[in-house]
DNA sequence: AGCACGCCGACT
DNA sequence: GTCGGCGTGCTC
């Protein structure tokens, strides 16, 4: 018998099936991890074929060494979607598999799911006086109890270990040493379901993907539970992913009173070994809800009955960094697998998944009433432009101060939202608002300090960076952004003994310091929270009763398709934050540009309109979903090598565009904005087109790499933020 | 990825 | 003379 095997390493020459025998006594099974003679050395592979022959010549064939367990711990569904991914996303099947396994399970550390322990038998007999090594061993294991079989085999060698069993002095067992991590207890809490609540769990009911449009404190968490809840006493599993940046202690320690010991959580804060144990009381069967960011949707859990993405808009539900990939993409993959329920849940739906709703692919639950009844914030739009005129020139605008101060002689609180984002920033004219935006792609140019220049991070074009607005002829032009500290600093001196907190990566980098702030300002009244995208989230401050918006445009001229909507759905989300009590909150929304359409339907709450408009310019203008954008990275050190790759691809590209004319909306080959990251060239082939053949073109445009090329390609499918 | 094999420069 | 630089190519 011989086994298809992926070795265990991220390289593209290994990037395919290598065949080795299966020596007769080895119990091999699709799925196992596996020890194999690989050149001059041995590495681990994965088993991802049995069969009676081999393609190869059987003369050159070496035989499998070991397996590294006694199971797969690759289950079919994970190799369906290794196979799927690596396809699809044109991934190498090694690094797509190695999302699927804690790091513990590398190639580097090989760590075994299950753990062979030995200990001293009851009645052991002293081993003679001549066996020195054996006798260690016995003093060894008297001192310490019980110790893993590798550690001992280690220590003083296989033969004198394996001569203690065989004699019986020695015994073995199997176990599984779990570390559970810690978390807050809170009491249980049953909540009575609102009507909308009750009607919602009613719907989803079938195996089909729902979308469900639920206003910011709707209660859509409490349906979620319902319908874990339904899933567990139909005897299936539930997979529940929230973004990274809301799986507080607080949401994980509602998730544990609910379901106990069933529930597995996985989040950023886990050691490497608390992770591996987690993994493995999933894999095991022991855990049966899954409660994690993204990567959690990778989680080897079976006879999966629903799968739920909350704030399913969110960007960090995509990958950045290398095996790029979108968590929605691998949801759908599963929910078909399993034939399950999948919910998206979120107040500001992305224009994917609504779009999708629209034309019946997916099913639309909507919840458009608060749970408590109460009236969503009031947000006001203040024109800096005007302020400006009116002679102020500060941070904040008159209202905003004003509000600040009522709440201050209140005792209330408020919170301050800075939106930034990223490293770049663009120019502005402060006269009359105008924003410099490329000629080719209707997107806001990025400044880059460095060399004074403006750049499209879509087409990667350059231009001047202004000192005239070319709109009313003003040399007032300004760029850069507010910073967090700035913010404070000003609110010190303009409420000197007010405690003001500040909340960004900076400050919340050191453990707990999360929690630390936010406890601070809970006990603070008057107090002022400061923060970034952070104090956006699911937080309850029942005294919050005003926010602020200081630069709400920051968003809206990032350069990418999705500046629009991340700007709506930021606004929505910040204005959430105000009155979670019985008292109507108040927004206050800092703004250059009052007349964009953005804010005329973020201040009435019009998801629907947002939409339609929205939906429209994005089919107007050929961006997604109603067009697929496509790029590919080339990255070397040698910047020649890079260049001359990059452009043989474009030029084969080229071809394909000939062959479809009506279908390629845009394609050029440029230096990527970031040209040199960590010493290597950088250069990209942008292209766009539409959908009806997207799939095709797809395709045909991924045969045109050379797979001989040096430099490492990467393609992504609707990138966001281009770097 | 890593390790062998291989063909040219400055040293015990 | 040889030790060792890292370029190229292969691993079932």
């Amino acid at each position: 018998m011989f086994a298809k095997i992926i070795i265990d390493q991220d390289a593209k020459a290994l990037d395919r099936e290598f065949e080795y025998s299966i020596p007769k006594d080895l119990d091999v099974k699709v799925g196992m991890r596996v020890i194999v003679p690989f050149g001059s050395r041995s590495l681990q592979g994965f088993v991802v074929d049995i069969s009676e022959n081999c393609s190869f010549d059987e003369a050159k064939v070496k035989p499998i060494l070991r397996t590294v367990e006694d199971f797969a711990c690759l289950k079919k569904e994970m190799l369906a979607l290794m196979f799927y991914m690596a396809d699809k996303l044109h991934l190498k099947l090694a690094s797509v598999l190695r999302l699927f396994l804690p790091s513990e399970m590398r190639t580097d550390k090989i760590k075994e799911l299950v753990v062979r322990m030995c200990s001293l038998s009851d009645n052991f007999v002293m081993p003679s006086a001549r066996a020195k090594k054996q006798l260690e061993i016995v003093s060894y294991l008297q001192e310490r109890g019980q110790v893993e079989f590798s550690e001992l085999s280690n220590k003083f060698g296989y033969a004198p270990l394996s001569a203690l069993v065989k004699g019986g002095t020695v015994k073995i067992w199997m176990q599984q040493h779990n570390r559970t991590p810690e978390f807050d207890v809170i009491e249980k809490q049953e909540r009575k379901l609102t009507p909308l609540q009750q009607r919602a769990v009613d719907t989803i009911t079938e195996n089909k993907t729902y979308l469900l449009h639920g206003v910011t404190g709707s209660g859509k968490t409490e349906v979620y539970m319902n319908l874990i809840e339904r899933a567990l006493s139909k005897g299936k599993s539930a997979i529940m992913l929230v973004p990274e940046i809301s799986l507080t202690p607080q949401v994980l320690a509602s998730f544990r009173s609910r379901f106990g010991e069933q529930v597995a959580l996985i989040h950023s804060g886990l050691s490497a070994g608390e992770r591996f144990d987690e993994w493995k009381r999933i894999f095991f069967g022991e855990a049966k809800v899954v409660v994690g960011a993204r990567s959690a949707i990778f989680s080897p859990i079976e006879n999966v009955g629903i799968i739920i993405i909350d704030e399913e808009h969110e960007q960090s539900y995509v990958s950045e960094t290398n095996p790029r990939y979108d968590t929605h993409d691998i949801a759908l993959f599963r929910r078909a697998y399993n034939n399950c329920t999948l919910v998206l849940g979120s107040a500001t739906p992305s224009i994917e998944s609504y779009a999708k709703a629209i034309d019946g692919e997916y099913q639309l639950v909507e919840m458009p009433v608060r749970v408590n009844g109460m009236e969503m914030p009031k947000i006001v739009v203040v024109d800096m432009l005007m302020e400006m005129r009116q002679g102020n020139n500060k941070i904040f605008s008159i209202p905003l101060i004003y509000e600040l101060k009522n709440i201050i002689e209140e005792k209330k609180q408020a919170m301050i939202f800075i939106n930034r984002r990223g490293f770049s920033s663009f120019q502005r004219c402060r006269q009359c608002g105008y924003v410099a935006k490329c000629s080719d792609c209707d997107v806001s140019l990025v400044y880059h300090v460095y060399e004074n220049r403006l750049k499209c991070h879509y087409c990667g074009k350059r231009f001047k960076a202004l000192d005239v607005c070319p709109s009313c002829g003003s040399r007032d032009i300004k760029q850069g952004a507010v910073g967090t500290e700035r913010v404070v600093e000003e609110l010190k001196s303009l409420f000197p003994g007010v405690p003001i907190f500040r909340m960004d990566n900076d400050t919340t980098s050191r453990k707990n310091g999360h929690r630390t702030i936010l406890n601070e300002f809970r006990n603070a009244k008057p107090g002022i929270l400061v923060g970034t995208q952070m104090i956006a989230k699911g937080h309850d401050f029942e005294d919050v009763l005003l926010v602020g918006i200081v630069d709400a445009d920051q968003s809206l001229y990032q350069s990418d398709y999705r500046s629009i909507e991340r700007t709506f759905q930021l606004i929505t989300q910040v204005s959430g934050r105000a009155g979670r009590s019985a008292k109507q909150g108040r927004v206050i929304l800092q703004t250059y540009s009052p007349k964009h359409f953005v804010y005329r339907f973020a201040t009435n709450y019009d998801y629907k309109g947002f939409f339609k408009k929205e939906a429209n310019l994005r089919k107007v203008t050929n961006f997604p979903p109603y067009a697929r954008i496509l790029r590919i990275l080339f990255s070397h050190e040698d910047e020649k090598v890079v260049a001359n790759e990059c452009k043989m691809c474009y030029n084969e590209v080229k071809k394909i565009k000939e062959q479809y004319p009506d279908d390629f909306v845009y394609l050029d080959v440029m230096k990527a904005p970031l040209n040199k990251i960590k010493n290597k060239f950088r250069y990209q082939i942008m292209m766009r087109f539409k959908l009806e053949k997207a799939d095709e073109i797809e395709k045909k445009v991924f045969l045109t790499v050379d797979p001989k090329a040096k430099s490492s390609v990467f393609f992504e499918v609707n990138p966001n933020n281009l770097s």
